[in-house]
DNA sequence: GATGATTTTGTAAACGATTACTTTCCTTGA
DNA sequence: TCAAGGAAAGTAATCGTTTACAAAATCATC
């Protein structure tokens, strides 16, 4: 291993020469840094980053901590926030919790232990219950959920509106018997229900039905199969994340209750399978690459002003509508 | 922050004594023991991984090199790579090189300046030429892509044995006038046009086409288009991955051509969509999960034995025959 | 050419852990 | 009671950087 000390004597300096070569510090004789630079190249060196940031007390790595690097929302946002750090010349360090807040506890120990610059962050349930009381001492920024704390940025989408908008989407297009599912392991679908409520509400209708259930195609399955099965079906299925969506849909298939003849869905997130499937899925798309750059950029504006105070983002889904809700006839 | 010497001022010791404390490594008075630990408790102590690091010239870091996370394929083996390492208490740096061999040499770099204890790797197609010549001086295995190197460890797909069987499959069923598409961008691709290749000349037939082009869901588009608006058009189109058959599909779906009647369609890698289009797709599953393992365990076999010979594993493919490539009538 | 100001470089102390090597403290046996 | 030997704890060097501070070199000015 060649170290900075290697380099020194090969050019005939001190340590302190080379490491402000590096740091491209003045003041440096031109003269001086060619030779450092002669040395380097030769001997091929390669600063340790280990050491710089034991010295530095930070580094260049920042801690992404999702639910499920699995669940295609979170990859896409993990690849967006990849390229932005990549951009900046930072690493990201990838964590999964599984919504379970001992190995979010975990890994938010294992980060701060890591030296990492930032984090950014999508909470559990449980992590957002005590979030005010939380105190983070490396700048965060939450992403997707909710939590209540002073300290941190925050990126979220506009839950309340987005459901609010498909819910205006399947009564313009003349539903009106609509069950909802939504999800019951983060405040997220709890927004959604209660945009989902108001928008029925504001035309004078009520829920055919609303459950909370978890998360899960399995979830999904079952509570669509319970409903359609009914003597009194309802019209149009309102999911709140795409693996409901996703078990919603297979029991269609299941029992070969035709979409959107038959009842319409929507949901939330684009996936691969919701374009393919005929017909397509209507749904809100979250602005995943956004959601991802915009978090990593507030979180690069703290590193640079830690003064600053924390901000929150809220952006807009976007309505995508396609064949499984179309007009009803 | 504190550290080691708070703690060692706090229980009336030295840090020497504090470190085999946590070490555990003998011998250490029980009683010292116990006032040492209290004071960890009480100070909320956390050793420092850098400076532990920087000391052992070593991390409980391994760093995961794949082109891009959000190819289901390697998102699966980047989750069973993060849990296979979580279970020895590592982490996992994840780095994306988009087929860009300077990336890749950037974030090769990187691993090796954070002293990164191992490296999994899928390495571009422009890396594989010159494997030979490189030397891993960090212990590395290789998955996905065969390389020829003596001193990185291997687990691969028996790529020529599934194009094979995916080949039979169709000929079995009734298929004759076979095209293929394959991927330019690996050597996966070769291997997988060698399986086919091999299949039909074992019965006697050739290819009715066989094209090398660019892995994106465009190529596939463009060159299922050409292929079905001929007059002569083949009744199977043979794929080799998942972005290529996701093309043909849609181009079906677009020229309203229906699958398995008019042509049957197959690829490889198990996705959502193609589970849930109506046909579902028949491919060649990878064992993601179990790719994902063994080549954590392997490294791990490595860093404890770092003398041992290089090993390859290959695993196989399996066959989920499935409703686009049903008996021809 | 001496003086002081300025530029350039070097010295050495951190950062927070681990560990060879010493030193100190007990036991034990004669 | 003492010596020897082992157990327990301490001292200090080390990992590879960065950076106050000190020192040396350079330059301009009179």
């Amino acid at each position: 291993m060649t170290s900075i000390k290697d380099v020194a004597k090969a050019a005939g300096v001190s340590t302190a020469t080379v490491s402000r070569v590096l740091a491209n510090k003045p003041p440096i004789r031109p003269e001086t840094r060619e030779r450092v630079m002669a040395a380097i190249a030769q001997l091929n060196y390669r600063p340790n980053l280990v050491a710089r940031s034991l010295r530095a007390q930070k580094s260049a790595k920042i801690g992404l901590v999702v639910s499920d690097i699995r669940n295609p929302f979170f990859t896409a946002i993990g690849r967006a926030v990849e390229d932005a750090a990549y951009e900046q010349g930072y690493s990201v360090l990838m964590c999964n919790t599984d919504e379970n807040p001992e190995k979010e506890m975990l890994y938010l120990n294992l980060l701060h232990d890591e030296n990492v610059s930032g984090i950014i962050f999508s909470p559990t349930h449980q992590f957002s219950l005590q979030a005010g009381d939380f105190h983070f001492d490396i700048p965060t920024v939450i992403i997707d959920r909710l939590v209540h704390n002073k300290e941190a940025d925050m990126v979220l989408l506009d839950n309340v509106s987005a459901a609010y908008e498909l819910t205006e989407h399947l009564l313009a297009n003349g539903y009106r018997k609509i069950a909802g599912l939504f999800g019951d392991a983060s405040a997220t679908g709890q927004e959604r229900h209660q945009g989902f409520v108001n928008a029925l509400r504001d035309h004078g209708l009520t829920p055919f039905s609303a459950e909370f259930v978890s998360p899960r195609i399995r979830s999904g399955f079952s509570a669509a199969t319970a409903l359609l099965q009914n003597a009194d079906k309802p019209d149009a299925i309102f999911t709140s994340n795409s693996m409901l969506t996703a078990g919603v849909f297979q029991a269609a298939r299941e029992f070969k209750i035709r979409i959107p003849d038959e009842f319409a869905l929507v949901g939330f997130d684009v996936t691969e399978w919701g374009e393919f499937v005929d017909p397509p899925i209507t749904v809100i798309a979250q602005p995943t690459e956004e959601i991802g750059r915009t978090a990593t950029e507030l979180l690069f504006q703290r590193l640079s002003n830690p003064n600053r105070s924390a901000r929150t983002m809220v952006l807009k889904g976007n309505l995508l509508k396609r064949g499984s809700s179309t007009a009803k006839r």
